[in-house]
DNA sequence: AGCTATTTATAAGT
DNA sequence: TACTTATAAATAGCT
């Protein structure tokens, strides 16, 4: 450079400084363009002036360079706009549906319940009426089914008790006919009163339930 | 430029162009970093090698210089990326907690209309069997006030005719007492099939109704 | 990649 | 902002 040749810093005079951006800057433009040319390139530049002017040269359309720029750049992609716009389209059509599906659901509710039944005819709220009169049945008929179900289970294990004192009974009078002078091999239980009441030898530890029917085993 | 200037036009031996590009892409590189420290500048050069190569340089980070890019561009947008996907993300929560409400108002419509009750324990039944309950005694009063209502209108319209027909006769018999031998200002409707059973005067044409309850007015 | 003759870019002055 | 000019920098063609 003329006249003394310049380090390579920032230029504190600020028309010194606004000269050689003009000048640089076309310089580089004209560098750019002549690279697009000679070699056929590509080739984008953007220059922001410190005052914020943008500046810029492109050798063909600079959306174009850039979007093809965020397809190389790991960290950085233009998100396809169009396709981004597309997405998000379909997006608000979805909610759209839903939130009309959710005000359907609702009111078909609150009719179900009762509620906003204001601008009910007579032929809806009849309608309605059958309705629910019909869910009625069939959640009586489903809780006496329910009921019905655990009334069977309690038999059963009603059944199950008895013949287990049926057994121990018998169990129980076998072994004092056949050692009626030994009486440490029947371990009876604590009468304590944690234990509530009843008292059951060790074969019946497996039958664990809360409910026991009949007298207890061990009276005799 | 040395041993004879070249002109600016597209290098048609390869290797030469190979050459020209690496040399005149470094001193570019090198133009537009000087100019973004001597004069406090953004600068962002993007160039593609006729091979689809990327080479940049950018005196700050890429994407930024872009973004502002963007800002500036009319036509050009850099959708801001963060920006959008922050969106989207609240679009996508958005769209779950609506599925997962319309999940549930699917699952108590269901059950409030007797149907995939396989899950239910017996007091979630008595639950819903007692909110049917109470919606059926709702939508029976209301249906009820709505008859009731269909009714007083009903008795109302009567009790307004059966008055209309009082006055009617009245006033028959008042005109004939008063012109008794002057038949003609009486005008007597047809007592035509088309018309049914019932006629009226003049001055009761304004009541339009086709109820009409008691015998006709002009049986004397 | 290095050399070098020569063109080009440009700093400072006008 | 434009022109001038001396000189630094870039680089084409060669090795």
């Amino acid at each position: 450079m003329v006249r003394g040749k310049i380090e390579i810093k920032r230029i504190e005079n600020v028309t010194s400084r606004q000269v050689t951006f003009s000048k640089r800057r076309s310089g580089l433009f004209k560098k750019a363009h002549e690279l697009s040319v000679l070699c056929d390139a590509q080739v984008a530049t953007i220059v922001f002036s410190q005052s914020g002017r943008l500046y810029e040269y492109s050798s063909s359309e600079m959306e174009k360079i850039i979007e093809r720029y965020g397809k190389f750049s790991n960290d950085f992609s233009v998100a396809e706009r169009p396709q981004v716009e597309r997405y998000l389209q379909e997006l608000k059509k979805e909610m759209d549906r839903m939130v009309k599906k959710i005000d359907l659901l609702e009111v078909h509710q609150r009719k179900l319940m009762g509620q906003g039944l204001g601008s009910c005819s007579v032929a809806e709220l009849q309608e309605i009426d059958s309705q629910i009169e019909k869910s009625l049945r069939i959640v009586r008929s489903k809780k006496a089914e329910l009921y019905a179900d655990q009334l069977e289970k309690l038999k059963e294990t009603e059944r199950e008790l008895l013949n287990e004192r049926k057994r121990l009974r018998e169990e129980q009078i076998r072994e004092r006919l056949m050692r009626p002078v030994v009486p440490q091999t029947l371990q009876i239980c604590d009468k304590g009163k944690s234990e509530g009441s009843g008292c059951r030898t060790k074969h019946a530890s497996e039958v664990e339930t809360e409910l026991f029917i009949g007298l207890p085993v061990t009276r005799l």
